[in-house]
This record gives structure tokens, sequence and C-alpha cells, in this order.
RNA sequence: GGUACCCUGGCCGAGUGGUUAGGCGGCGGUCUGCAAAACCGUAUAGAGCAGUUCGAUUCUGCUGGGUACCUCCA
């Protein structure tokens, strides 16, 4: 099996990645919370994640991938009176509950089969997983970790920190926070700023609450993490991934929740996939700077000069590091989007070439090699990415007949692009939506047929009027040696 | 204020103590009736100051600028 290094938030430290068990992973990756159309930030930890899985699977791991749907206990805020995210969007659209998050979760499930991903094995949501969070607040509650007050009940951190160490994660201590917190109200019941809610009684206007021991309520948000991973990956597994802005508070709660419940933060490697910026600033539903992918892929935003297609966007993503921000422009995307049409075209076209016997080329063979090594070098795709595009050069070359390529290179061409782009960078070719239109397409070929009869009279004042023509109804002309293509420009 | 991170050519974005990142755009060329497209080639870097070093974009320090988290956020 082949090395995989893996940057891992707890040591700070890119490491040699070893599963638990051999041959196996378990990877538990932290959701959206599903009140409102997906957006790019969402694209890129679903992305992150989805290369993470499928490069595993080719190294020759079986992975179980769970990522779970926040639906219940995401407050606006922790403390004070905090509005259930789920509940005030259902407030808005009249809905039950469910029916919102039902609502965008079938929009999610779009947007990230348009961008390629693959399913997760497991989808569990927060409100199907309530009795087990209930015995998971026992649990911590056994060992002492956490107290009732007032019906709620909090995690209590002074008391995990004399025998833990809370802050691990992230590098916040209690001490630094201590003096930094700010005054907020609604933590009357809490005996320490910095405790956090396992379990919150409801008051009388929530809907979404569920009995308990405690109080008629509904679980903290950290909560479901720790409960549902334990569920379906075990007590210890290998991998915990999620955005670098759920750093804090969200995973050191985690790791506390899971070190007092089973005495053991119970993860492996911690991953954390970094933000989309917009103007060097973060993307995200709270700062009201964000597009959602329905706009990217229609154009349909007063900031988009384009539509950019999914495997623009997929492409725009790998071609930086999952670990640093990426800044987005209409720059920025169009130029994935013409890279993309180019690797693809490649792809494609490097198949119908003329193979010979003999030893094939070093570079492609190195290629090939350096393009696998960078995946598993903590996925560095954009390294991956650059090698496609120096072996698309050879693929080039090699087609206007400056150079042959051996059956050899076909199958390093074939790691490449096969393995690589299509397989593991998920990176496959898009259908042009009108193209397929059996009428449009005999019409075009109709009116190419009288250019191309006014082309050989050397008529070009006709035939220069059609390709006119036809560009203002949106169709492209190219004249090639093989003859006239054409394709439909999808923008307007 | 605390903690962490970042500053690369017109734009996006990598690796690296000495040797080409890559993409887009620009420029030059091939092709073409012309154009577009496609393809080939090519120029332009590493915030500022100081230090370590034979040599720094890469290491150290300082200054400047920016971002994230500290309330929810992928």
């Amino acid at each position: 099996m082949r090395n995989f290094y893996l940057y891992n938030t707890l040591s700070k430290e890119r490491e040699l990645f070893k599963s638990i068990t051999p041959g196996v992973v378990g990877l538990y990756v932290c959701g959206p919370t599903l009140y409102g159309d997906p957006h790019l930030g969402h694209a890129r930890p679903a992305i992150t994640y989805d290369i993470l899985v499928r490069l595993l699977r080719e190294i020759g791991y079986r992975v179980r991938y769970v990522r779970n749907i926040t639906d219940v206990g995401h407050l606006e805020e922790e403390l004070g009176n905090g509005e259930d995210k789920v509940l005030k969007q259902a407030k808005v659209m009249q809905l039950e509950p469910m029916e919102v998050v039902q609502h965008y979760t079938l929009r999610y499930h779009h947007a990230m089969q348009q961008l390629n991903t693959l399913p997760p094995s497991i989808e569990p949501r927060a409100s199907g997983h309530i009795t087990e969070q209930i015995s998971l607040v026992n649990s911590i509650l056994k060992q002492g970790y956490a107290y009732e007050s007032n019906g709620s009940v909090y995690f209590d951190v002074e008391e995990y920190q004399k025998k833990h160490n809370y802050g691990r994660l992230s590098g916040r201590t209690p001490d630094n926070m201590l003096s930094n917190t700010r005054a907020l109200e609604g933590q009357e019941d809490k005996r320490s700023p910095f405790d956090f809610a396992l379990w919150k009684k409801a008051a009388p206007e929530h809907i979404m609450r569920w009995p308990s021991p405690w109080s008629e309520g509904f679980p903290g948000w950290h909560l479901e993490c720790s409960a549902m991973s334990a569920k379906y990956l075990g007590d210890r597994f290998d991998i915990h991934g999620g955005g670098i802005d759920l750093l804090f508070p969200h995973h050191e709660c985690e790791l506390a929740q899971n070190t007092a419940s089973r005495g053991d933060g119970g993860v492996n490697y911690w991953m954390h996939n970094n933000m989309i910026t917009i103007n060097g600033q973060k993307m995200g539903k709270s700062l009201g700077n964000f597009i959602t992918l329905e706009e990217l892929f229609s154009g349909k935003h007063p900031l988009l000069e384009s539509s950019y297609s999914p495997m623009a966007v997929r492409l725009f993503i790998l071609q930086a590091h999952y670990r640093g921000t990426l800044d987005f422009s209409n720059n920025a995307l169009a130029a994935a989007q013409k890279g993309y049409r180019r690797l693809i075209r490649g792809a494609k076209e490097y198949k119908s070439l003329k193979f010979v016997e003999g030893k094939g080329s070093k570079e492609l063979a190195l290629l090939a090699e350096e393009s696998f090594t960078a995946l598993c070098d903590d996925l560095n795709t954009p390294i991956a990415v650059a090698k496609l595009f120096d072996a698309l050069k050879v693929i080039n070359l090699a087609k206007e007949g400056k150079l042959q390529l051996t059956f050899e290179d076909r199958e390093n061409l074939d790691t490449l692009f096969n393995l690589i782009l299509t397989e593991i960078l998920g990176v496959v070719e898009e259908e042009s939506s009108v193209g397929d239109d059996k009428l449009v397409g005999s019409l075009v070929d109709i009116v190419l047929k009288i250019r191309d009869e006014a082309k050989a009279q050397k008529n070009f004042e006709v035939s220069d009027l059609l390709r006119a023509d036809l560009t203002k109804a949106g169709i492209e002309i190219k004249d090639t040696k093989e003859g006239t293509q054409w394709r439909v420009v999808e923008n307007e």
C-alpha cells in the first residue's frame, strides 16, 4: 500500500497516515446545517473530503464515510435567547421544521451531485439520534464532567480541566478565554462562561423538543457529532474532518465530550479545510456575501460576469491546496473554466492517437508518478493538476505529429487522465445542455453546408454573414482542418 | 485585547536554501480567404528593513498590511 501523509490539526504536523484497522478507514465529516441553499463555501469541504475518500479507496482502503446533517440544536447564539436556525427559517417559510430541512437537503444533494461528489456511506441526522445524545449526556454526568442547572445540562470545563486539557486542539486555553469572554446575557445557568450546553431546556415557543431526564428540550449542537460518530464508527476512529471555522468551539467541545465520556479523544487525525474568501473576506451565510451554487452555475448574481460550470468550480477548488484560503474572483473562475475544457479535450483526444511498440518517454512516467505522489502528500491537488497540464502538452505535440507515443506512454496517460483526473480528482466531462438537441443539430448542419458551399465558391460575404448570424444566435463556429465545428455558447 | 495564520509576477495559486510550478490573461508565432478556436513559444515574481549563510522567495527578528477564530457559520 502506498504511503499517505496527512496534516493533523491535533499535532500540527504532517503525519504518515496509519489506520486503526488495516485496510479500513473510518471518516467523519461535519456536514451542513440545512436552513438555506448550498453556496460556494459548501463546495470546498464537500470536494476536499470527496478527494480524500476517492484517494484512500484508490490506495486500497475500504472507507466508511459518515457526514451528518444538522437539523436541530444549532442556535444562532449559544447563549441567551439564541434562536434555532432551522426553527427560525421554518417560521419565515411557514413550514414544519422538518419540511425546511427536507427541502434544503434535496437541494444540497442535487448540488453535490452536480459537483460530482460521491455520497457519504451514512448521512445521519441529529434529530434521529436524540436517544444516543441523551445517553451521552448521561455518561458525561456520571463521570462528573457536567452539571444540571434549571433543566439544562452544561459541560463543566473547570472540572474537566483538572484531569484533561481543554484547548489542546484549538490552542485556546480556558485562561486566555476567561480574560476575553464578553459578558453576554442568559448565562446565569452556567457556572463558568466557557461551559457549553449539552442539553437545553426548551422555551415554550420552541417546538422542536424532546423529553429527557432533565426537561423537555433539545440537544446542544456539539453533542450530535460525538454521539453519531461513535455510533457509526466506534469509540475510536481514524479521521475527523470539517471546516476550519468549526475548530473552535465545535471540535474542541466534541473532543472534550469524547474524552469526558470514554476517557479518550476518539479521533486519530483531525483535518480542517480552509475557507473560500471573496475580496479577501470569508464567504458566509451570516456575512451575506455568499454566492449560491445555483447562482454560480447559472451566472445569475450581481458579482458574476458569467456562469461557471460545476466542473469548473471543482477545478477552481482543486487548483488550491485545501489548507489555504482561496479567493473567489471572476478571473480565477474563468481561468478554471478554460483550463477544464482543455484538460477534458486532451483526455478524450489522446485515446484516438496512434501508438507504437517501444519504450515510453521518461517524462510521462515521471509526471504520472509525481502527480499521484503529490496527492498522497496531504492532498496536494494543485501539484497533481499542474502535472496533468504538463502531460496535456505532450498529448498536443503527439497530436501535431511532432512526437510519437508508445503503448507504454499510453499506460501512463491512462494513469494521469483515467485514474487521477477522472477517478480521484473526479473531474469528468459535462454534457452540453443543448448540444444533444437533435433538431438544433440538424438545422445547424444544414446552415453549415450552405456556408461550406459559399466558401468553396469564395463567396465570403455570404459565408461571413452566416457565421455572424449563427454567432448572434449563440452558436460558435470553428473552421478546423477536419471541417467546421460548432458548439452552443451557454452564456448570454 | 487573546490565539492562530497569511503577504509570490496583471489575476488565481504551488513547491523549494542554489536548477521551469501550473492555470488564466498579455505578447510573439503556426493554422486560416479572414476571423475565432485550437496548438506552440515567451516575458513579468515572492510586503519593507535587518540578520544567519558562499548563496534566501524559502530560515530568524523587527516593522507594515491583511484574514480567521474568540457568538452562529463549510
